[in-house]
DNA sequence: CTACCATGTAACAGTTCGGTACGCCTGTTT
DNA sequence: AAACAGGCGTACCGAACTGTTACATGGTAG
């Protein structure tokens, strides 16, 4: 019997990742995570201080899988900075294009949560923020004018895919990520050599 | 006697818009609106048959007033309709700078409600439609080769910079939507010439 | 055997949720 | 003045919400 049988803290965990986000944060109460995940409601609240405090563990386990994701596509990605770019767009749209794909965690939390205070949003912009500074740290190997401006582009284009993918499906405006971004890396390319 | 003393129908409806938009649509109950609109609970049900159709109805006013405001700008957006589309983005770039703006009315309660059935998201999913044809129907009339990759595109760039407003603010990579729509409007045209 | 630790049981508190039965008040009509 | 009608508020409902308590139970390790 090798560890079969998890802990009721990491079936709250798992349960609550799920369901916050397929049907959104606000929308999922406490008695919904601990009914789904087998467990009971003091389990709950022995290892997490509040909602809100799972909320911020969810997305910081979300943000480590993303950051981890984002780091090996964009090593494997190819041997020149326009390589990796692009291996990292497609690799953002295989993943709007799959079965239940609902939007990215952070960015929908985000939608969710003004609050500033919240847990859960410092955690989701650090995420955002490290996103923002990987990528960057490839448009600068390119050797274009304004690397920032770039990046800042193919975030736009990236972030655009999750949202619109929220109203049209993965057949909608998402599905032109790729050749937005490949339309947007060639042309500051060009304007550099031009 | 002009319409100074609103009906209570109308206050409830302006509160409701106001609060539902910068707090988010479940963040915000019932009695927390009527308060705002200096009204009691009785009225708003008078008015609206439950608080998901108050929501369907502030989406719909808030559908109608984005596609004047698109109409007109396309409009008066110039001559050519390269123009068109540079003076549209250029309108985005206003609005997610303008001091209270938090994102796409729309497109937060696209985030906010997975649900398919809930009224409010097919007011929503008609008005995104609506743009994005609009946005298409400008990029046919360029001379190029495929007019509504282009058009997805820049809703890409749109919708990427309302996404990321809520985590980067108005400096954050929406700023660059100007200079990302015109690398893209001019990366379509320069593959046509080519 | 026993001591321990994780978990479940079974309540309960306090608040907020969306929603409603009913009565009042005011302006108009006759 | 009396009757009426529309617009609105008072007071309340049951349900669901997050969070908490005291205690029972069961497996595991020393």
């Amino acid at each position: 019997m090798t560890g079969l049988k998890k802990t009721a803290a990491t079936r709250v965990f798992e349960a609550a990742r799920d369901l916050f986000y397929h049907r959104g944060i606000r929308a999922v109460g406490v008695d919904e995570i601990v009914c789904k995940a087998g467990v009971t409601k003091p389990s709950l609240y022995r290892a997490f201080a509040s909602k809100d405090d799972l909320i911020a563990a969810c997305l910081e386990e979300s943000g480590r899988e993303s950051r981890a994701a984002l780091e090996s596509v964009l090593e494997e990605g190819g041997e020149n900075p326009r390589d990796k770019l692009r291996a990292m767009v497609r690799y953002f749209a295989r993943k709007v294009a799959a079965p239940d794909f609902r939007g990215c965690p952070m960015s929908n939390t985000a939608v969710e949560i003004p609050e500033p205070g919240h847990p859960g949003r410092t955690v989701l912009e650090n995420c955002k923020a490290d996103m923002r500074a990987m990528i960057a740290s490839v448009t600068r190997q390119l050797d274009i004018e304004d690397p920032e401006e770039l990046a800042d582009g193919l975030m736009l284009v990236i972030e655009g895919g999750m949202a619109t993918h929220h109203i049209f499906g993965s057949q909608g405006p998402c599905a032109t990520m790729v050749a937005a971004s490949d339309a947007l890396i060639d042309a500051y390319l060009a304007k550099r050599t031009a």
